[in-house]
DNA sequence: CTCCAATGTGACTACCCAGTCATATGTTAG
DNA sequence: CTAACATATGACTGGGTAGTCACATTGGAG
């Protein structure tokens, strides 16, 4: 959390802060990112960021909140629009994508954020991806009961599976992968890879 | 490419820097991995690493390149043995789980080089990719000539699933998941979610 | 034994980093 | 006007890094 000084600061002052933060963040990940150029860039000196903040990962998942906060107001839509599971997950997917179009670096500094291997991260990683697997749970066990998805399947494998292919597929949003791609990545999903009697 | 100095050197002094090299590109990825201390551990001079190698990402490159070649030899298997598409799949990313058991450092630098977003690795990477993306079209279109595989999925798609998920489950075998686990995770990719009316 | 090429060395350069602290400059209250 | 407090500063500390180079050592050929 950041001291109280830096939300005593004149947003203007206070908005260059985070803006050049949200840049450095972007282009590289914690560890390899430097405060000391957000400093220089941001004009202030190296003593007053420390007065703003405790420390680099203070200031870190200060703006890493920033950019989840901002995610979230366009990944919640997916979940109030209703309909079966697939289309929720077709929306979330959809609405993550426009989050990467509008803000492109708060979606870097995000993908930066949950690769990064950096053990005083692993901490704020896991408990994120514990509770999306919870969400997760609840959500599928839903579409079990009423039939939308196979019985068999085991519902920690079906998490594993969506969440290695969902963190692929935001990672790759700036690298032309657009709408219709992510379709038929969810279709693979859906239909899996057997040949369907049913269909034939 | 290590210099010719390097394979000129008595074997087990030779084995001490490939060992001391592996363990630090299995602990750190190859930015933050510190040529110094590898050195340092090696018992031999800042000088004569530069006698061996280039420069860093010339020692890095070869370590990864022995890892992947003994991985090589792993897998390879899976695809000797013949079978339909999903045993082969299966196979392979079993004979992954056993490289990863038998060689856990092996395994590590591997990993590490893949998540790398480096700059200086970016080309290597890409080419990797894109021979692993070649081998599975020509392996996925065979299956669906055969009718193993639903033809009416885009191949593109198919491949970006499996690798996402392929990666995944090779990140996370140090991590307590097990042959198992993998089963259930395949039956995912092979079944799809969407009940099948077939097996009702 | 001698010479020479191959090999080994570690102090050194030139850089980068996070974080600190004594000092200076507002700013506000009495 | 002054005292007290909040904020700003940047040189500095102590640490790390990759890569270099003048010099030292070694080992074999003649």
């Amino acid at each position: 959390m950041p001291k109280q000084t830096f939300f005593n600061l004149e947003p203007p002052k206070r908005q260059r802060v985070i803006d050049r933060a949200v840049e450095e963040f972007a282009r590289l990940p914690f560890e390899q990112a430097s405060l000391s150029k957000v400093v220089e860039d941001c004009g202030i000196s190296k003593g007053s960021m420390y007065q703003y903040f405790e420390d680099k990962l203070d200031l870190y998942l200060y703006i890493v909140d920033l950019a989840y906060e901002e995610k979230r107001r366009f990944v919640a839509q997916a979940f109030a629009t209703g309909g079966d599971i697939f289309t929720v997950l077709e929306e979330y997917y959809l609405q993550s994508y426009c989050f990467a179009q509008e803000h492109p670096l708060l979606h870097q500094v995000a993908n930066k954020f949950w690769d990064s291997k950096a053990e005083v991260l692993k901490e704020h990683r896991e408990q994120g991806l514990l509770s999306r697997a919870r969400d997760f749970a609840q959500f599928l066990n839903e579409a079990m009961a009423q039939g939308e998805v196979n019985r068999g399947l085991d519902p920690e494998a079906v998490f594993f599976v969506y969440h290695a292919v969902g963190k692929d597929l935001i990672d790759h949003f700036d690298q032309g992968r657009n709408g219709q791609f992510l379709k038929k990545v969810l279709d693979v999903l859906r239909l899996g890879l057997t040949t369907r009697r049913e269909e034939m």
